[in-house]
This record gives structure tokens, C-alpha cells and sequence, in this order.
DNA sequence: TGTACATCAGTGAACGCGCGTTCACTGATGTAC
DNA sequence: TGTACATCAGTGAACGCGCGTTCACTGATGTAC
């Protein structure tokens, strides 16, 4: 047996890894298996060992995020524990910080993908639904207190995050962008009764910096 | 003069609308000039003709909605006047409707194409902008009699119906597709102050149906 | 009304290019003795 | 410890294909007389 047998799991996460960021800034089609496969470290027809062809890597990349136990983002200093009943809010102010609208790479796919994914495949379509249930699931289960959010407030919270930051990235306009996530993280607060909360180092919204700014 | 001034607008025309169909349907990269000048009933030699280049089509297909001053859109049965005062509502439930999900190739630019444009030029993005930012406006124009909304919530609403759309559009279980659609819908209804308005014929709301069917 | 003509919108072959995928092969690896 | 070997991960040339773009040309058009 030439090769261990953790080599090849080493290898097509590798392969994975490179895919997921080069796959969250230019797109599915705007990405070719050879840059893939030189992010990776490797030539192109290797691929064809690991999988038996691009959009089968794509679908596995959709589903390598927000499902783990942990929120597995590399977004610097921000590491949400998905279990605790109480993530809601960090997760709210997380997903709209101007760490994740900056590093594209890796962000959210539900924020880079989801109108590729509107074009593709069902299996695809299928794990996109199970990140962005699980996104859903993670709001609604953090409470306030008392009964919790409505569940339609919880799915509106998830939709206004993703088309937040979707939006937001749009923009031509620095500036307005960021006025725009701010106002998108203040709503999905207030939806959540999150209001009167802590602001994260980088989630702060504008308010806030105002406010700070007002009485120093 | 072998052909009249008339014609050439005609044609560009043609162009501009068999391509806004079909970058809906397939985004930027998924279409090529043959299909879109066949589209037009052309061959795709002409297109140069028209426009320099196919990245110029593609900024000039984004302007070309929400900004006229009549809602140009093709949904049929729901033409929404922006001039008018109180179109917020009316903005919401049409944008959100079964309608528009079903309706790919009419659709807003913005529901279709704003991770496409994300990764643009900034040409494209400022085209972008310019329609979304006409979204919020006519949300925040649109009050309830008092003061109207906050910006923020205009801004919000404005994101939570473009969000809702672009993920329930990335779902593959149409029936969560429709929930979430309703979810975003009766939410951004709420923070409109618009929540116990009439429901537009399309834009039903599960509550409201849920609510007729019981009272029959 | 009919004919000759200049214009230029539209055609379609050709360009170089990079794609996803295949496959005969190379050469690094751990094993056997 | 050293050598021969079987394995198979990884290589890179080659495949057919369709892309955006160019350009020499065709032929439908309205005009002039």
C-alpha cells in the first residue's frame, strides 16, 4: 500500500478548501478545475481522483458550511458556539460584520452563491436549503426570555442577513454599503428583541459608533 | 439613407430584451451572444454593431428596471405606479408574489443577478445601485400617514425583499420556497406599518389563505 | 412607374483561446525479504 | 540495513467543444432621376 490512508482525505480537503474560496470569488463558472487544482497544490487531471466532476465539488462545498458544531468561519476573532441557546445575536451581528462583507474568500456561501445555485442542480438547490434551514434553526432557537422569536421572524432575521450582505455587495459604493449592512444588522436585532444587546468589536452599527463618538 | 432612424433603436432593443431574459435565466456567463442575438432574430455577427462589448450589454440590461418612472414589469396584472405615494405595499407584495418567483426571465435584476454583479465591474455596479437605491426610495416615500418609516427600515425592507426572493429562488423544496417567501412578505409588511392592509390577489399571504380557507 | 445605385445592417467563416474531461505514463511511496 | 518490487497518486499532452470577437462579404433598403 504505497500511500497512508489519511493522504488522500488530506488531499481532497486541500482540494475542497481551494475550491470553497476560489469558488466564493469568482463564481462556479468563473473558476476552472486547473486553478483549483493549483490552489491545491496539484496539476489538473488529478482531479478526476477525487471527484467525478466539477459540480459534484461544488455541491460538497455548499454543504461544508454552518453545519458544522462549531461555525467554522475564519472570520478573525469570531468563532459562535452554534449550540448555545443564545447565539442568535452573535450570529446576526457576525454574518452582517465588515470582516465577512470583506474577506469574499471566506465568506458564506449563501452570501457568494445562492443565485448560481438558483441556476444549478437539485442536489445542489438541496444543500444550499439545508445551510440556510440550519441558519434559520440557530435564530429561532435563540430566545429572549420568554417564548422566543415567531418563526417567520426567524426565517425574515436568516433572508435579511443573507440579502444583506448579497446587497451589499453589489454596491458601487463603499460608503452606502455599509450603511445599508448596518441597517439591515439594526432590523434583524429589533426582530430578534436583540436590541438592547452588546455590540461585537466588528459588528458595530453605526449608531452605536455615533453614539461612542457623541460622548467621548 | 437605406434604412429609416427607427430601425437601428428597434433592434437595440430587441438585443437589450432577449438578453435581460437570458442573463436572468442563466447569469452573465451562462449565455452567449449567439443565443441572445438569436433571441432577437439575428445572427450573432450583427451584435457589434450595437454594442462594444458583451460586458456594455450587461450594464445597460441592469439599468433598464425600476427606474422608469411606471413599474415596467411584465408580471402580469401588477403594475405598480412608483409615483404614486403609497406604493411601499404594493412594491413589497408584488416584489415577494408567487408571480415574480415563478416569472425568471421578467424578473428584477436585482433577485436574479446580484452575486453575478458582486463580482463586476464597478460600471455594473453603479447600475446595481442606482436600482436598489430607487427600491428604497419608493419604500421610503410610501407612509402610513405619520411620519413615514425610518430610513433604516426602508433600507431594511428594500433588502428583505430582494433576499427573500434570491434565497427562496435558491431552495429545492418549493413548498419552504413559498413559506419563506410569506415570511419576508408579511415582515416586511410589518416594518412598513403596513400590516393590516389589503393583500394583492398574488401576494396572498399563507395566514390570510389559511384564514379564508377556515372561514368557508 | 421603373431602373440604377450607394448605403450599411446583417451574415457567417475564421481567429485564438481556455474550458471540462480523458488517458497513457511517470515516479514517489511503503512493503517484503 | 539494503534492494527489488507492486501500487497508485499525480502528471501533462491531447480530445472536442463553444466562447467572444473580427472582418470580408452579401443583399435588402430607400433615394435619385
Amino acid at each position: 500500500m504505497p500511500y497512508p490512508p489519511e493522504h488522500s482525505r488530506e488531499v481532497r480537503k486541500k482540494i475542497v478548501e481551494s475550491a470553497r474560496r476560489l469558488f466564493n470569488r469568482y463564481g462556479f463558472d468563473g473558476v476552472s478545475l486547473k486553478q483549483i487544482m493549483a490552489g491545491a497544490g496539484l496539476t489538473h487531471g488529478g482531479f478526476y481522483t477525487y471527484f467525478p466532476s466539477k459540480s459534484d465539488l461544488y455541491v460538497e462545498v455548499l454543504g461544508c458550511f454552518f453545519t458544522d458544531k462549531e461555525w467554522k468561519s475564519c472570520w478573525e476573532g469570531v468563532e459562535v458556539d452554534l449550540s448555545s441557546g443564545n447565539a442568535g445575536p452573535e450570529v446576526v451581528r457576525a454574518y452582517l460584520s465588515r470582516q465577512h462583507f470583506e474577506d469574499v474568500e471566506n465568506s458564506c456561501p449563501m452570501t457568494a452563491l445562492p443565485t448560481d445555485v438558483a441556476r444549478s442542480s437539485k442536489s445542489t438547490k438541496q444543500a444550499f436549503e439545508t445551510v440556510f434551514k440550519a441558519m434559520v434553526s440557530v435564530l429561532g432557537r435563540s430566545t429572549r426570555g420568554n417564548n422566543g422569536p415567531r418563526r417567520d421572524h426567524a426565517q425574515a432575521m436568516a433572508a435579511l442577513c443573507v440579502g444583506g450582505m448579497v446587497v451589499a455587495r453589489a454596491m458601487a459604493d463603499r460608503g452606502y454599503a455599509d450603511e445599508l449592512r448596518d441597517a439591515c444588522m439594526v432590523v434583524a436585532l429589533e426582530l430578534g428583541g436583540w436590541s438592547g444587546g452588546r455590540r461585537s468589536k466588528n459588528g458595530d452599527s453605526r449608531r452605536t459608533q455615533r453614539a461612542r463618538a457623541a460622548a467621548s
